[in-house]
RNA sequence: GCGUCGGUGGCGGAGUGGUCAAUCGCAAUAGACUGUAAAUCUAUCGCCCUUUGGGCUACGGAGGUUCAAAUCCUCCCCGGCGCA
């Protein structure tokens, strides 16, 4: 009880994607004397600005932003790499005296800070990996299952990126270890969203502004810079389908249909993610 | 008008006498998530019944052949193409 109000307060403003988190959250920032944690995987990236949906300078109207911009595009991220960097945001904006306020659409990254998730730590082998993604998810498994019975029984059998992670682990620990969680935070949660046809409609309009604003010029940007269509379309949504429209693997018209259907699949994963916090104040 | 190819589940598209409620892809719906998380993956997906199961309605329409038809035959309707 005392030891749960003697805690530091934090906020965190989440929700599906296209809901105006990032204007929501400057606001509170400055009525609460805050400082804002973006938690977006692709905004840690230099250079992926319209096509992530990147506050900009202006819009941040004075307030500090964190944790964008971070690394290199042509870098893998993870988020280990997030919550060493968000764990230390939160710390030094506390001993400003000043609020964190954690905004953003990565459920799994702001898990992984508010509940202070200990994550094993085993650096990616890249080796193994690609031995690994040379086999059946079948065979995969039976590796995990020998390794790690424990794990095995838990996993997702079927999913090759769980599987060889989890074989990552158990090579170099012995076993996965039981991922231990330890909120040290009171956090307090509020999640954006807006009905179903509002919110693809809100989608839409934004990516024709996108557009409008010069976000294939910076796909091409991002290419002439060394940045290599395979990597870009790993990154996902606006990234993955301009980079396939930029090989000629589809048409323009294409592209845009298939954005504007993929970026309402991935708000509707995203509202799965969330709801497993029961939490969350939600204001819709 | 003649010829020809085709009309299959929300869409695309397999199937060409039985093992078909009908491969597969997409969409849809629900879900998972221990360093790729905008990623990756799973389940369901004609209707009804509580079921490993059973019933019903279905493959443009109407008849027919057959023990049995989405699959064969006849006529009709619709679409593409070719020739007039």
């Amino acid at each position: 009880m005392n030891s749960k109000n003697s805690k530091q307060k934090i906020v965190v403003i989440l929700g599906p994607t296209a809901t105006g988190k990032s204007d929501f959250a400057v606001e509170l920032a400055k009525k609460i004397n805050g400082e804002i944690i973006s938690a977006d995987s692709r905004q840690v990236y230099i250079g992926l600005d319209i096509g992530s949906g990147k506050i900009t300078k202006k819009e941040m109207k004075g307030v500090p932003h964190h944790l964008l911009d971070v690394t290199n595009p042509k870098k893998e991220f993870s988020v280990a790499d997030y919550k060493k960097l968000a764990d230390k945001k939160i710390e030094e904006i506390i001993s400003r005296g000043k609020i964190p306020i954690i905004v953003g659409g990565t459920g799994f990254y702001i898990d992984s800070v508010i509940n202070d998730s200990q994550l094993p730590e085993v650096k990616p082998n890249k080796n193994l990996r690609k031995e690994l993604e040379k086999l059946s998810t079948g065979e995969l498994f039976k590796i995990l299952k020998k390794l790690d019975p424990r794990r095995a029984k838990e996993i997702d059998a079927k999913n090759p990126v769980r599987l060889i992670r989890a074989i990552e682990i158990a090579k170099t620990l012995g076993k996965v270890p039981k991922l231990k969680t330890n909120p040290k935070y009171n956090t307090i949660t509020i999640g954006l969203d807006f009905p179903d046809y509002e919110l693809k409609e809100r989608i839409e309009k934004r990516l024709i502004s996108r557009f409008k604003n010069g976000m294939l010029d910076e796909a091409k940007k991002l290419h002439s810079q060394g940045l290599s269509f395979k990597r870009m379309e790993q990154l996902g949504l606006e990234y993955r389908y301009m980079a396939k429209f930029l090989q000629g693997k589809i048409t323009e018209k294409e592209m845009v249909e298939k954005l504007n259907l993929e970026i309402w699949k991935y708000a509707k994963r995203q509202r799965t993610w969330f709801k497993r916090d029961k939490n969350i104040i939600w204001v819709k």
